[in-house]
Parts: structure tokens; C-alpha cells; sequence
DNA sequence: AATACGGGGTC
DNA sequence: GACCCAGTATT
């Protein structure tokens, strides 16, 4: 009976595999993308998998579902409309690409998520990971499939502190069950997840603790080594809330579409630009309503601060609330339309039903209370709950 | 090889 | 507060 470590030999690969199948078997969670093999929910699941934790992306996926069922109907969604579904999950490049792909799945392969590696890897936002994890599970391809996890739990069964991708890729591959690909390789992962975790593995309930290199060495904990990370740039912005205040109806205020480019791509915001050395965030503020065609504004309503941590960056948002006077032609702004175009969310009309064309506003004018209708940030939505509160507070006084 | 790209859970 | 998550694209 061997249990050599780490698992090279044939023998000890066969039973590396067994023991991992019958722990998979028996131990894996409930996951709603393992009830079904519909090659596009997969790609879905993964790409919303995407350095995005299961538990966060469990209620994000029933929604999706729900809206977007199958390929053709995500391909023939508004983008505004897949934003807003993704509103909070991050990365929202992810949402954009994973519109793109299917269209081009719909375009070029008949509608079927292609099965050969290539194919996959071709769609944007598909990459080594994603492309392995769907030619496994959708399609029974002997992929690897290296995630975190897959990472670590390799790292630690090789005892390698540094693991590059190469060395990574041809471990997975060789170790993938032909056999079973997709049950292997989340099985990988959910030892990852779930026993074999980053600070305080539980080496003595692992299955395949015997093939484990660093287990038996005693170095688990650390194994692999933790990634420098350069830490976050400090960005500050002056924001200008517009606040149309008219007799009689209710207020309204401006949103704008951020470039499709870049940080939080598409999403929609107040206006707002990044102060520039020396400064003032009010300065700012009025530059950015400028960019909208108001200047020569009063000074404004001061609000707090939102503070927001994105991985990368510490955004301080300093909100300014200024009243302005109706734009030419402002009543019928583009509000019906933007509002059918963007907002299942608000269950009136899809997307099929508004104009041509009215999907590509840059801006456009809403009342306080539709807010809740466009894909906003965190950090958006929370400065639109101040604003909401500003112009509440106004409106009794 | 390094950096940009969100948001949130966990210790 | 540090770390990291079922990563990808760009430079």
C-alpha cells in the first residue's frame, strides 16, 4: 500500500484520483450550477466564479437564471439590462465579455458553447481557467483546471513555495482523470475550499493526505507563499450631484455613463472627476458639472464623505449637491426611454419594447427615486442614498 | 513579470 | 488590517 508523495508515479496518480472521486462523492456542497449540465449555465457559473467567492455568488446566479435562462436570451439582452444584473459582483468587465462571448457563440458556433479549448479561449473573458473548467464540466474534456485553489492545493502537494503557471498547468494535467475531468478537477477545488484552505488547512481530514509533500514536511501553512500586492493609490473625487428642482414634480438629478473603458467600465454615476494636484474636491466637482454643460454654479450643498476600498485603489468621494435650472427640452429628456432600456429592475418593459438606439445615452435625467433602477457602484449607490436623504431633507425645510 | 480591475468574507 | 477569493487582459 503506497501513498508516495507526491503523487507522480502511475500507481500513486490512481490513487490520488480514486480518493479524491470518493471524496468529491460524498462531500460536495449543493451548488445550483451541479444541478445541470447546460453547457451555457456553466460558463455563466464560472465566469461569475471568477475571483468571486461561491457564497457570494449563489443569489447573483438564481437571479440570472431566472432573467437569462438560456444563451439566446442573454445574446439578446440589452447591456444596460446585464449590467444591472451584475450590479455588485464586481469586475464588471466580466458582465460585458460574458455578453460579448455568448453573441459570438450565437454568431459563430450555432449557439453551442464550444467544447475544444481553443474555441474557448477565443471568447472574451475566457481564459486558461475558465476554459479548462468548462471543457471539463460541460463537456467531459480531460482539461486542467487551475483556480486558487487548484493553486494552493497543488503548491502544497508538490511542496512548492512559488509555483509558476507552467509548472502548475502540467502538474493539473497530468493528474486530471481522464475518466471524469469535471467531478476531478471540482474536486480539486472543493478540497481547496473546504479543507485545504490558505491559513489553517485541516491536513488530518484530508483525503489525499498522504500524497501531500508539505503535509509531511510540516509546511502547509506555508505553502504557497503569500502574494505581494502593491498597496492602493489613493484617488479622490469631487462629485456634482445636479438637482433640477421643479414646481410641482418631484426633483430630478443627473446621471452619467462612464466610459467603456477602464475602472468600473459602463456603469453609470454623478458626475465627477478625480482632483487634480493641489486641488480643492469642489474645484472638481464644478469641473465635472462643467463637462455637462452647467457652469457658473452657486456653491453648492456640501455632503459627507463616501469612502470606498476597492482592491486597488481608496476612493474618497466628496459629494456636492447644486441646483440647476432646466436644461432646454429637460421634461422629456430621454427619461422614458432610458428607463425602459435600462430597467427590468423597475418591471415595467423589457428591452425589446424601447426605441432603437435610446440604450446608448450617455446621460440622462431621473428622479431621485428611480436611482435604484441603474447599474451604480457601491460606492454610487452609496452616495445616492446621501443624495436621496439631501433631497428629502430639502424638499420638508 | 507586473499591473488594472470590485467587492466582500475571514481571521 | 491583511489576505484572498472557482481570473483575465494588457503592457
Amino acid at each position: 500500500m503506497s501513498g508516495l508523495a507526491p503523487p507522480t508515479s502511475s500507481e500513486a496518480i490512481r490513487l490520488f484520483r480514486r480518493r479524491l472521486l470518493d471524496f468529491f462523492r460524498e462531500r460536495k456542497r449543493d451548488l445550483p450550477w451541479r444541478e445541470e449540465d447546460d453547457p451555457y449555465r456553466i460558463l455563466v457559473s464560472e465566469v461569475m466564479l471568477q475571483q468571486t467567492r461561491v457564497d457570494t455568488v449563489i443569489p447573483y446566479y438564481r437571479r440570472w437564471m431566472e432573467r437569462f435562462p438560456d444563451l439566446e436570451s442573454l445574446a439578446g439582452a440589452d447591456l444596460d439590462e446585464v449590467l444591472k444584473m451584475w450590479t455588485g459582483l464586481g469586475y464588471y468587465r466580466r458582465a460585458r465579455n460574458l455578453h460579448a462571448a455568448v453573441r459570438l457563440v450565437r454568431e459563430q458556433h450555432e449557439g453551442s458553447v464550444p467544447d475544444d479549448l481553443e474555441k474557448l479561449s477565443a471568447l472574451p473573458g475566457v481564459g486558461d481557467y475558465t476554459a479548462g473548467a468548462v471543457a471539463s464540466i460541460a463537456h467531459g474534456v480531460p482539461a486542467p483546471a487551475v483556480d486558487g485553489n487548484a493553486r494552493r492545493v497543488l503548491a502544497r502537494l508538490f511542496d512548492d513555495a512559488a509555483p509558476t503557471e507552467p509548472r502548475l498547468g502540467k502538474w493539473a494535467s497530468a493528474l486530471v482523470d481522464p475518466a471524469a475531468p469535471g467531478a476531478f478537477n471540482q474536486a480539486v477545488m472543493e478540497l481547496g475550499s473546504t479543507i485545504c484552505t490558505p491559513r489553517a488547512p485541516a491536513c488530518s481530514s484530508c483525503p489525499v493526505q498522504v500524497h501531500c509533500a508539505s503535509r509531511i514536511r510540516g509546511t502547509e501553512r506555508e505553502r504557497p507563499a503569500p502574494r505581494r500586492r502593491a498597496p492602493p493609490k489613493e484617488m479622490r473625487v469631487g462629485v456634482a450631484v445636479l438637482v433640477e428642482a421643479r414646481a410641482g414634480r418631484r426633483s430630478a438629478v443627473l446621471l452619467r455613463r462612464r466610459s467603456e473603458d477602464g475602472l468600473l467600465a459602463g456603469m453609470w454615476e454623478f458626475p465627477g472627476e478625480e482632483l487634480e494636484d493641489g486641488e480643492e474636491e469642489r474645484e472638481a466637482a464644478l469641473r465635472a458639472a462643467a463637462a455637462e454643460g452647467y457652469s457658473g454654479l452657486a456653491t453648492g450643498e456640501r455632503l459627507d464623505e463616501v469612502e470606498h476600498r476597492f482592491s486597488h485603489r481608496l476612493g474618497r468621494y466628496r459629494p456636492f449637491l447644486f441646483s440647476v435650472s432646466a436644461p432646454s427640452g429637460s421634461d422629456e429628456l430621454g427619461l422614458d426611454e432610458l428607463q425602459t432600456g435600462i430597467l427590468g429592475a423597475r418591471g415595467e418593459e423589457r428591452s425589446e419594447d424601447r426605441p432603437a438606439g435610446a440604450g446608448a445615452e450617455r446621460a440622462v435625467w431621473i428622479e431621485a427615486d428611480e436611482l435604484g433602477g441603474f447599474p451604480l457602484s457601491v460606492a454610487q449607490a452609496r452616495i445616492a442614498r446621501l443624495v436621496v436623504e439631501a433631497v428629502a431633507r430639502d424638499g420638508r425645510s
